[in-house]
DNA sequence: TTGCCACGATCGCAAGCCGCGATGATAAAG
DNA sequence: CTTTATCATCGCGGCTTGCGATCGTGGCAA
């Protein structure tokens, strides 16, 4: 089965005539009659009624016609298809995000995205680093919001590019006697026990490091399951926690975050993806995200 | 685009190995490569990810896969489809019938017809010999059960032949005097006015000439539209009428048909067609009808 | 009735495409 | 570092395809 000769058979059914429809296939007509000859012996049953003169369709050629529409409609459509798709503006975007990058404005650009471009199925999940980076590479997602990756590449080559980063602060009851004054001296954080998101190692092992090397010692308690947890028992008194200071705006009431002096190095947040560059769809949404991030 | 390049497309995105992708294709792994390329060139797009290795499939290869997937499954039963059409298993068949054929083993045939065949849509259109036989010339019907229509053949080439014959019979009120007997005389209808149902001049016709030829004057006047008409216009005793004698067991109460002496010339009822033969699904009805008229 | 015309079928030839085997290049595996 | 596995490239032979020319035939008009 060749689809010239479906194309063939619909021009020929169309006009009624051979030498018509060869004129407007840009054929000459025997080259018709003999594509037409080869779509009947295929198909098993003559297509036209004719002796030497063009008579009509038989039914067979009848049951041909919506069919062979209907395979050429969709061919034509298929360059359009996976031409959008290569483009990003179709198909699908799995995002992988850690807790500490599910921003609002990453939600809100997730939103526009979906918006703009609804031929899109856009899914996200969020989960550890370790997972996600493991997903990535098992080909589960197509891109992740998480830490620099360049530490450990275990198998396959992923690419990845710093977003932003994000100032590590301190998270205090508005009360706190630590919450007086615009900014927190590290040095008051001596022998101070510090809650944790459970998961968070790298967070809290960036701001550890950065106290030892001052010759201070932080406790660093993982307590916490999530965000929401986190927050009520810092508000409930139970303790202080490291946070990052992009999070400051969105805190309830009755919690502030404020600025460590001196500041640890930033921790970057990074888009992470497979092979060399993010993929169309990604690229997409980031054309949205970055102004944001910036 | 060629279908042989999806083919390819799918064996291999379902591989991911060239070479196992080419034994299953029964074809060399540098064609394989070749067709791959052309596929990719058309639709503008790599469709795997891959540098001298097979990585896997990009946006694009992954949007194509299920549009190669559906045309491929489409133009696979395409030769079922058309198949079954050619043997008139599927597809339409539209039937002229002219009022005297609508008789109740037709009826019955059809609906075994449609019962044996669902795939097939069959449409009745009940209409005068003529207007039924210009139908068919003019390709909107595909049978016709009507008159013989080899007196006039205008233009387009038909095929006929006679399914069945009726005799023709009389048509009376249970207590009309001439139903005493087992038969009617031809002679006794001399000068009698018959009726007869308007547009059935060839009915009529035939029974004229008969008479005439044994020097018998009918006087026959068209005037009931319909066979409810006509049979209710006898009952009320407003005249007798000829009729067919395939009727004689669907009559209602207080009538009665009965043959005449001597029998006039039976009346062929035909199927007609456009071409050389009934088209399929009409032979295939045929046969469900044949041993009923026999 | 007869010639003409329109149209589809057939034929022979040239060109382009397709597929094969051989070979090259390169990354993973040992 | 060598080997192996895998995809890309190359050159050639064969087949298919399309073209022009021609034929056969049914319809149409004079």
């Amino acid at each position: 089965m060749e689809l010239r000769w479906l194309q063939s058979f619909v021009a020929v059914a169309e006009e009624l005539h051979f030498s018509r429809a060869a004129r407007r296939l840009h054929l000459a007509q025997p080259a018709l009659t003999a594509q037409i000859k080869q779509l009947e012996s295929t198909v098993g049953a003559p297509l036209f009624t004719r002796t030497n003169r063009m008579g009509g369709l038989t039914p067979a050629g009848v049951a041909l016609l919506p069919e062979a529409r209907a395979i050429l409609a969709r061919t034509s459509t298929l360059k359009q298809t996976v031409g959008r798709a290569a483009d990003g503006q179709a198909g699908e975007l799995r995002l992988g995000i850690i807790p500490p990058a599910a921003l609002d404005f990453v939600a809100e650009s997730v939103r526009e995205f979906t918006l703009r471009f609804p031929g899109l199925d856009v899914s996200v999940r969020q989960d550890s680093q370790a997972r996600l980076v493991a997903a990535l590479q098992e080909g589960e997602l197509d891109l992740v919001l998480g830490r620099d990756p360049s530490g450990a590449l275990p198998r396959a080559s992923l690419g990845h590019r710093r977003l932003l980063a994000e100032e590590q602060g301190i998270l205090l009851r508005a009360d706190h006697p630590l919450a007086a004054g615009p900014t927190v001296a590290l040095a008051k954080l001596e022998g101070a026990t510090l809650l944790l998101l459970r998961g968070n190692a790298y967070f809290g092992g960036n701001l550890r490091r950065f106290a030892a090397s001052r010759g201070i010692t932080l406790k660093l308690t993982p307590t916490a399951e999530d965000f929401p947890s986190l927050h009520w028992m810092v508000r409930a008194g139970l303790g202080i926690a490291p946070c990052s200071l992009l999070l400051a705006a969105t805190l309830g009431p009755g919690l502030v975050a404020k600025r460590l002096r001196p500041s640890p190095p930033r921790l970057g947040i990074h888009l992470i993806w497979r092979g060399s560059a993010p993929p169309p769809a990604g690229a997409r949404w980031l054309k949205l995200l970055r102004p944001t991030a910036a």
